[in-house]
DNA sequence: CACTAAACCTGGGAGC
DNA sequence: TGCTCCCAGGTTTAGT
């Protein structure tokens, strides 16, 4: 589900209900959405060994690391921000939540405490604040909620490609990237790759192309520097504008408050296989580029 | 190195 | 209505 526009804007909404409010308690309901330290990875069962050499606090001992609860209740949120597909929960005493909500999942906070029968299917973890409670919802149960110190963020995300709204990431950084990782690889493929730049998923390279006038299963070595730098004005352009429209919403996304993105009326090709070029008339195509379905305008994307 | 398939999961839509 | 099959916004690992 949710690429950078859509974490950006979980991101936004979130803060003015959390942001340094008291965690007075949680309630877990399927422990493996918690993940005690090192990248997260739903396959790695490393990642739940409380023998992981990136734990939490260093002075915790095994027993306070079989529950992840004790690491959270009663910490402040300090601070929240977003790293391309990831959402950074900063709490008092250096302890930081590394969410990443991989395809379905959700951060909804409410105001007001949630009776059972409310509580929506697939709800896995809910933290309580004094007042109100933020509930984390995933149906697919691909997303992972790591608890980690803050001063190892930085290296645990270090991988991570630049993040594509800096001003200070340029079109030359995105050459040079591309140009290391990827040779005779699609830019497709490239474009997916967060080492390359953090934050795109597949709905999002897919009109970046098209915005570019590119056609996504283009090797990467072919392409001509005036096309690199049409492709760095895409990604800007359009995940900024997302951003305004609170992302996009396909299905499962949703916003902090439970608010669908609006974006989808702006897509020109993700979705839209079998339609017409909003620019030239002609039938869109969607082929299998790099594992994903990719749709694009055979016309304008050369 | 580059690419593919599979794995992690559930639900929705298409087709019969 | 109900069944089966296929598909899905992400990422990592294993295999070719």
């Amino acid at each position: 589900m949710p690429e950078l526009p859509e974490v950006e804007t979980i991101c936004r909404s979130l803060k003015p209900h959390i942001l340094n409010k008291v965690i007075a308690d949680m309630a877990v309901f399927w422990p493996e959405a918690l993940v005690g330290g090192g990248m997260p990875d739903a396959t790695n069962p490393s990642d739940t060994n409380p023998g992981n050499t990136n734990l939490v606090d260093a002075d915790l001992d095994r027993d306070e690391l079989a529950f992840p609860a004790s690491h959270i209740v009663g910490r402040t949120v300090v601070n929240l921000s977003r790293r391309g597909k990831y959402l950074l929960v900063d709490l008092s005493k250096g302890v930081t939540l590394l969410i990443h909500l991989r395809m379905t999942g959700q951060l909804i906070y409410h105001d007001t405490p949630q009776i059972v029968a409310n509580i929506a299917k697939h709800t896995h973890v809910i933290f309580y604040f004094e007042e109100g409670e933020m509930h984390y919802v995933d149906p697919r149960k691909f997303g992972r909620i790591q608890i980690v110190r803050t001063l190892d963020v930085p290296s645990l995300l270090e991988k991570l490609g630049p993040e594509p709204l800096d001003e200070f990431f340029e079109f030359d950084a995105l050459g040079l990237r591309l140009a290391e990782r990827h040779k005779t690889a699609s830019i497709k493929s490239a474009l997916l790759d967060q080492e390359v730049v953090a934050g795109l998923g597949n709905i999002y390279t897919d009109e970046v192309l098209f915005a570019a006038g590119v056609r996504p299963n283009r090797p990467v070595q072919d392409l001509k520097a005036s096309e690199i730098i049409l492709i760095h004005q895409a990604i800007r352009e359009i995940l900024a504008e997302s951003i305004d429209f609170q992302g996009t919403t396909f299905r499962d996304y949703r916003d902090a408050n439970g608010k669908v993105g609006k974006y989808k009326k702006s897509l020109k090709v993700y979705g839209r296989n079998g339609k017409t070029c909003i620019v030239c008339k002609t039938k869109l195509i969607s082929e299998k580029i790099a594992g994903r379905v990719s749709c694009y305008c055979p016309n304008c994307q050369q």
